[in-house]
RNA sequence: UGGCGGAUGGUGUAAUGGUAACACAGAAGUUUUUGGUACUUUUAUUCAGGGUUCGAGUCCUUGUCCGCCAACCA
């Protein structure tokens, strides 16, 4: 019985492109069968803004019962990379998604070559040995009509023969280009006879030194689809222009007929994501890297602690759409806190410590107390954590002079420390400058988590470490890296709007168990955040990255 | 002064001519050995004008605003 139900109620609606392909299926057009595909060039690292478009193409064929090719789009060799192609399989594999076929655009090369051939042949190309600078102005602008080369009107033999010589490496780069022979006064400025091939003598990371002629992308993408056959090929917004072309293309080619279908970028707050500006950030040393914490890349992103399944979650719940939206972040936020609070291992770490001295437990006692690893999770087990005589909790866990709903530690004022005794606070150390510098306190003895028969209620519980057994850490709290939350639209060069204080490297003490931590491995520091551990992590010294901060009432409430 | 997309709370996304809903963010509260979590409550929405219709966020029309397009980039 509850199966009709579940279904009815858990039944999300479909975005645009899934009822493109519901509608499709029932329609029989492709037999059935639905292949997307991902598509990125090898020039840069992957990021949140890839990740949506990877969930959309890998998730619709999953939901469908069909596949996904992954395809370099490599037809630039001076930009692209191996260094790139190995980044981005990583990154598509962590994520949880896995490719049919693993194809390049620089297969098709030979093929595409042909296709160039047979529009030649069909008078549909031809051979122009105009500047760039004249072609700019016989190309018109969206108010004025193009003009026509004065080479538009060669003979097929004539084009055949300077495309063979081009292919040969006869000409220099920048001397003669391919063009499609389509409509110099079309509206759409793609369709006013478009470059199809130039000479680049480049070395390509694939097929090396074989080629000087390499097709401009819109030569390359719709022919690359078309021989996967591809169903549904799903790119983003700017590229609605090129359908035109893109359709030219296979109807004149007489190839199979894929489909473009345009779907909104995402844009998040705070940040940027266009791969020019966040080369910039990295070749000018502003992040320390493709991977540095703070960048919204998916190596930066894994990083900085997030999981593959928030970072889906997030991709899930901010839909598919075909208007420009520019997304909270702490949506992404919402979503990693998610998922962390679920799995997250609880430890306690001290970040700013203040010393108190439990005044009338002994010296040089260890006592050990038994915490659980996460009350979310009922087979998260304890761990032993010990306690004694100093300890160390937060600066910011007491008040010399309390504000009302303080419920931490203060003169006179009761406290629990998380698994272990309420300790009440009975004198403040200061030096000359009148700064604090301790705090001696007694703990109840009757009040063990656990065992309390003290009857005493606290309103506050402290995380705390044993300062002789404290683990020295360091602790690195990003930020955002931008200080306005909509980039692209903010006046000025981007680079102005970049947050100095990004990043915070800070020293806490830890509990002793967390030296087992694998790098990676992501916990809560109660009442702090979740961290995760980072590869620059020695024995001697831990390095924690904080993922995202817990939510906080009581800063709110403070700053009242 | 061209063409092409688009416009629903603060931010996103639904509603496919028939009660404008869901999530995040915000606010208030309950529970709590994390001022976390969970739970409850709550604030706030159809760009504007005209038209079609018994009925319009949805269709038509005019306007406004936003985005994209003039790389030998993708």
């Amino acid at each position: 019985m509850s199966e009709i139900t579940k279904e009815s109620t858990e039944e999300k609606s479909r975005n645009f492109i899934e009822q493109i392909i519901e509608e499709d299926l029932r329609t029989g057009k492709h037999g059935g069968r639905v292949l997307t595909r991902f598509p990125p060039e090898p020039n840069g690292y992957l990021h949140i803004g890839h990740a949506k478009s990877i969930c959309l193409n890998f998730g619709v064929a999953q939901r469908y019962g069909g596949a996904t090719n992954l395809r370099f789009d490599d037809t630039n060799p001076v930009t692209e990379d191996t260094e790139y192609v190995d980044s981005i399989k990583n990154d598509v594999q962590w994520l949880g998604f896995q490719w049919v076929n693993e194809f390049y655009a620089s297969d098709y090369f030979d093929h595409l070559y042909e296709f160039a051939i047979k529009l030649i042949n069909k008078g549909l190309a031809y051979v122009d040995e105009s500047t760039s600078e004249q072609m700019a102005t016989m190309k018109g602008t969206p108010t004025e009509p193009g003009t026509n080369s004065p080479y538009r009107d060669r003979s097929v033999e004539e084009n055949l023969d300077l495309f063979v010589r081009m292919k040969n490496g006869e000409f220099a780069e920048g001397t003669h280009i391919l063009r499609a022979k389509i409509d110099m006064v079309s509206s759409n400025m793609i369709m006013r006879d478009p470059i199809i091939y130039r000479i680049k003598f480049a070395h390509h990371h694939r097929t090396g030194d074989k080629w000087c002629i390499y097709p401009m992308y819109d030569f390359a993408h719709g022919q690359s689809d078309s021989i996967e056959e591809i169903t549904h090929s799903i790119c983003t917004l700017e590229f609605i222009p090129h359908r035109e072309l893109y359709d030219w293309c296979i109807e004149n080619l007489e190839i199979f007929p894929s489909k473009q279908y345009e779907f909104a970028r995402l844009n998040l707050t705070y940040t940027v994501m266009s791969k020019r500006k966040l080369l910039q950030l990295v070749q000018e040393g502003y992040v320390t890297g493709w991977d540095d914490p703070r960048m919204p890349t998916i190596s930066g992103l894994r990083r900085r602690g997030f999981t593959p399944e928030s970072i889906r979650e997030f991709c899930d719940r901010i839909g598919v759409a075909r208007r420009d939206n520019l997304i909270d972040v702490s949506l992404l936020e919402f979503c990693i806190r998610e998922h962390l609070n679920k799995v997250a291992a609880r430890r306690m770490v001290v970040v700013g410590p203040l010393k108190v001295v439990i005044t009338n437990f002994p010296e040089g006692k260890v006592e050990l107390c038994h915490s659980e690893n996460n009350p979310e999770d009922p087979e998260g087990g304890m761990r032993e954590v010990p306690f004694s005589r100093e300890i160390y909790v937060e600066q910011d866990d007491f008040m010399e002079v309390p504000s009302k709903k303080y419920f931490r530690l203060a003169p006179g004022q009761m406290v629990r420390l998380k698994s272990a005794y309420i300790i009440r606070c009975d004198e403040v150390v200061k030096d000359e400058e009148g700064k604090v510098t301790s705090l001696l306190c007694s703990y109840i003895e009757n009040s063990k988590s656990g065992n309390d028969t003290s009857g005493i209620n606290v309103k506050g519980t402290l995380h705390w470490v044993s300062a002789a057994q404290a683990l020295p850490v360091e602790i690195r709290q990003h930020d955002r890296l931008f200080k306005v939350e909509d980039v692209a639209a903010a006046e000025g060069d981007f680079k102005d709007h970049i947050n100095p204080d990004s990043l915070q490297v800070i020293t806490g003490y830890a509990e002793p168990v967390l030296k087992e931590a694998d790098v990676g491995e992501k916990f809560q520091f109660m009442r702090k955040g979740y961290f995760c551990l980072d590869a620059d992590s020695t024995p001697e010294k831990l390095v924690f990255n904080r993922t995202v901060g817990l939510k906080d009432t009581w800063g709110k409430v403070a700053a009242k």
